[in-house]
DNA sequence: CTGAAAGCGCTAACAA
DNA sequence: TTGTTAGCGCTTTCAG
């Protein structure tokens, strides 16, 4: 069964291949009549558009490539359906990659979507310090392109971002009110700019409220649950457990919590926990798991407006959006 | 920046764009010194071939639709990192939507990517017996078309699909040997072929073991956490709680466990809880969840696997590819 | 082994 | 308002 062309429609009405197309893009004058006449025809026949031959034409793709560290978490999951909402609508196609969470794969990635001609990208880096030369070469040479999330706040692109600094302080602020008095932060990966401001939101709020200077402790644990086991393993070993861990995420919480609890320490009376990033699984445990959750359909869509503006030149080459969290407080760090 | 093309790596070298071409084509004849000279030169250059053009001509997209119920959970996220495993070396595209579980979405979904003209399909249902007179009629309209999971036994399309009866008697069998004397099923939606064929396995082992009929209780309680909490409250309040349950899935096993203990009632001592499909979530909480693992990639590997030998027009209307499971004994369910 | 030329299905100047 | 024509960049048949 051939597909139906333009060219059929236009035999079959005596009308030229143009007059077809332009019934179609409704940017041309023609007729209302003979458009009337020719979109019926053209639904009786079944005909359908031929996306690829007018991509070729128009040199322009309709598809837009999406880098992610990884899709296995809610996360980037959330971020994608974001960038789908706004995308699919407008009759764009989402090309989406995982980097594996390493540059090298990342900069593969993107260099393949480029390749492959999408008309813009929106990548959501693994680190925000690689690739940046490339990334700037590639905005130069005019592909249009957003970041999202773990990206250095000098780095003069488009971006959407949380205020990962502010509810860093809310949430430890939570903690000094809930009454723990010694609170360690778990840190992902001090090489990623969210969690270097978490660090200082951390910091901040234990400065306000005139915790001492040595009490700020930091401990980098990946972004996984086994960090977490790790660590709290290694505290109880050296007898250095604080009363309230503050993590970089849920998973790390998951497995503090676990490991607190395999060792009978009661979570939130003993030792408080809170996450970062909500996931599903937070309300799901027990305790239930207090995290600050960020907007993450809503950056997903901002970014995709934002390579929408920047795809049709508007001026966003600076744009930067911050977007607020929110913190849910559950039962793992409420000790009243 | 102009892109360079075939044209102008002719131009350069002397040569016509078809030698070019060939050069990129390896099943044409041509001479090796010159298709070398034509790859540095390309290289030189800069050279991408433009894919659009090549899917033009070829009148072939090498895009590749996948539906998926939606993608916020491990099990489809699995299944198509699985299928990019085996597409993207290959050079294909893989376009992603979700179907909010329903069976309109997922239709509409299709359609739309057959429009855009890919050149295959695989399609996780959101259920086993909608869209199937649309499916086959595409199918032999000519589209390559691939179903994983929910799909029913008897609807002759290439299929891969996990052995749910099997691995349902094996989780239940499990129970039994624990010495739980009580055992509900919380079945997701006897719609589900994949539901259903889950109460045989049950209903199975229970027959094996001489339990009485009437004990052969099977409730429904959709796919969320939610239904597995309100079954068990349900169930306080009319003081019928078995000593074992055997979930759907682990979210739903993680809203019994969960409503278990707020109610004091311990897992796995006084109530063993065994999950299905596992989720990362199975071994972080506590107790951690067994669960009867699917092999999720394999099933995305196989399934991009048989699409192609599909669109390579092998025979393979009726292949129907059957993995295996297994059972992952943590401690929800170990009261020895 | 290489070149010329037609064509994939559509868009978009330019003419009429 | 409509038709003619020349592409978009590549593949592929047919001649040479």
């Amino acid at each position: 069964m051939q597909r139906v062309t333009i060219k059929d429609i236009a035999k079959k009405l005596n009308l030229s291949k143009s007059s077809v197309s332009r019934a179609f893009n409704d940017k041309y004058d023609i007729k209302k009549e003979t458009r009337d006449l020719i979109l019926k025809t053209a639904e009786e026949m079944g005909y359908f558009p031929n996306p690829i031959a007018r991509k070729l034409s128009q040199s322009k793709t309709y598809n837009i490539g999406v880098v992610v560290p990884e899709f296995i978490n809610d996360f980037h999951a959330e971020i994608i359906i974001g960038i789908h909402r706004i995308l699919n609508p407008k009759g764009y196609q989402v090309l989406v990659m995982q980097s594996d969470s390493t540059p090298e794969m990342e900069l593969k990635n993107v260099q393949t979507l480029i390749q492959n001609m999408v008309d813009g990208l929106i990548i959501a880096p693994s680190s925000d310090s690689d690739n940046l030369d490339y990334y700037l070469k590639q905005m130069n040479a005019g592909t249009p392109m957003v970041f999202v999330n773990r990206i250095a706040e000098t780095f003069e692109a488009p971006k959407v971002v949380c205020d990962n600094k502010k509810w860093s302080f809310f949430a430890t602020e939570h903690l000094i009110r809930e009454k723990y008095k010694k609170i360690y932060h778990l840190s992902g990966n001090k090489n990623i700019s969210v969690a270097r401001d978490r660090i200082k939101g951390f910091k901040q709020a234990l400065r306000k409220h005139q915790f001492a200077e040595e009490d700020f402790k930091v401990i980098e644990t990946g972004l996984l649950a086994s960090g977490g086991v790790e660590v709290v393993e290694e505290l109880l070993y050296r007898q250095d457990l604080p009363d309230a861990f503050f993590c970089i995420n849920d998973l790390v919480a998951m497995g503090v919590i676990r490991t607190l609890k395999k060792n009978n320490i009661r979570v939130p009376e003993e030792i408080g926990v809170i996450g970062f990033s909500e996931t599903q699984m937070a309300k799901l445990t027990s305790p239930q798991l207090s995290s600050v959750q960020q907007p993450t359909y809503e950056m997903g869509e901002k970014a995709a407006e934002l390579l929408i503006r920047h795809m049709n030149d508007e001026e966003v080459k600076e744009a930067t959006i911050v977007l607020n969290g929110k913190l849910n407080i559950r039962e793992s760090s409420k000790r009243s």
